[in-house]
RNA sequence: GGGUCGGUGGCGGAGUGGUCAAUCGCAGCUGACUGUAAAUCAGCCGAUUUCGGUCUACGGGGGUUCGAAUCCCUCCCGGCCCA
């Protein structure tokens, strides 16, 4: 297996995992690099704040800049250069983003999703089978099946129905899989690994009853699908905890789209092991910005409040990263009353740092 | 000196008798952001307020009118044209 657990931490879910394009230490945090790249951010950037895997979507490279292009320039990891390992998202929440939240975008049916493209109207088709496909095709380390993403705030039946396809869809990627390790003669230690998604929103029973289906079909490791956070804004520990317990002990626990760094903190607690999210690049292109504080776990601040305009303070006196080591909070804000992206540059970087500093410290204490 | 056009909230700029505390843009202030349709989006932006209102307002002053940012007179200021 290529999932190992370090039977001496102190936390039983520290350990390593072997990817065909390295080995990473669990749990650790993923940026978003959806359509390929990290928005702002250049490999050098990432490469100094410690960032290591990342995350594409299938659904965004197939239309931008297409599978083809992507084959053609040697994969996404040479079209990208970045050569640690990568994940690919099956494009599932792009289905709950597009055509959850406005139907007329497309529909969703068991056979496939049937989409229009924001970028040019034109309608695509996008299978369990196809979804896996392009995943090969991208030559990712890691993917994930297709699966059907419903908002948590859906009736009971409407998220069973999508549990159901969630699990028709997963046994239908898993038997692409193996098709596709035949056909293009890919060795046992080169296969990428492939991730089931739980679904069944704040449902126990349905998070069981998804879990239980997606173990018998048998994956490498199994996501948190949907939000965490049930209608009234609160932490699903309940669920979030329950569902890891459904996991097999040897495989990997990945919450997509996790989250604020006590949302990571509280996942890891209850035994998830990878995680992926905008939360740290997004929130610093809008000018918010992770402080590590002394009384609490971490503050934030809005470096475009007009308190910072005259504070000539290190932004976070205990940060050595790019931003905190060169620049004032005035300065800060002025680049980002400026709109230089200089600003937003700067401040992805340093939340990124945030991040993966978080992940470091969750490695050896807990 | 004569003629002419114009002076609206921090700025630009609508509005030309009531539905105007005054469209809109910028600037300013505050939020939001969780497998990225997000360099985005939302709210506030005259003063007070028990958030229903109340008050002071469209260069100054005076008038007409039930009612004026809008019409008239006058003064002040600015642009342009003629002397």
């Amino acid at each position: 297996m290529t999932f190992k657990l370090d039977q001496n931490a102190k936390m039983k879910r520290v350990g390593s995992l072997a990817t065909k394009s390295g080995i990473i230490a669990t749990p650790f945090f993923m940026p978003d690099a959806t359509r390929g790249f990290v928005k702002s951010l250049d490999r050098e950037d990432l490469l100094a704040v410690g960032v290591s895997p990342m995350v594409v979507n299938t659904y965004h490279l197939y239309l931008q800049p297409g599978t083809e292009l992507v084959k053609k320039a040697g994969g996404i990891h040479q079209f990208m250069n970045w050569h640690s390992p990568l994940l690919s998202d099956s494009g599932g929440y792009q289905v709950f983003s597009l055509i959850h939240k406005n139907p007329k975008m497309g529909k969703i049916t068991d056979e496939a999703v049937f989409f229009k493209s924001p970028l040019d109207g034109s309608t695509h088709i996008i299978s369990p089978e196809k979804s896996i496909q392009i995943q090969f095709d991208l030559g990712v380390d890691m993917m994930v099946v297709l699966d059907d993403v419903p908002p948590n705030s859906y009736t009971k039946e409407k998220i069973q129905d999508a549990v159901e396809r969630t699990v028709l869809w997963a046994a239908r990627c898993k038997i692409e899989y193996e098709k596709q390790l035949k056909k293009r003669k890919i060795s046992k230690e080169n296969r990428p690994l492939i991730f089931g998604v739980i679904q069944g929103g704040s449902y126990a029973d349905l998070r069981r009853y998804c879990a239980e289906k997606l173990v018998e079909i048998g994956f490498d490791g199994y996501g948190f699908g949907a939000r965490h956070i049930d209608a009234n804004g609160n932490f699903m520990e309940n669920i979030v905890q329950e569902t890891a317990k459904l996991i097999p002990e040897d495989a990997l626990r990945f919450a997509l789209g996790v989250g604020t760094p006590e949302d990571i903190v509280k996942f890891v607690q209850c035994g998830w092991d990878m995680f992926d999210c905008v939360i740290p690049t997004r929130e610093g292109r809008h000018g918010r910005l992770f402080i590590r504080s002394k009384n609490k776990p971490y503050e934030t601040i809005n470096i475009n409040n007009g308190k910072f305009r005259e504070d000539f303070g290190s932004i976070d006196p205990n940060c050595d990263c790019q931003l905190c080591k060169n620049y004032t909070r005035a300065y800060l804000r002025h680049l980002f009353v400026m709109k230089d992206p200089l600003a937003m540059r700067l401040s992805a970087m340093h939340n990124l740092k945030f991040y993966m500093d978080l992940m470091r410290e969750l490695q050896k204490n807990i």
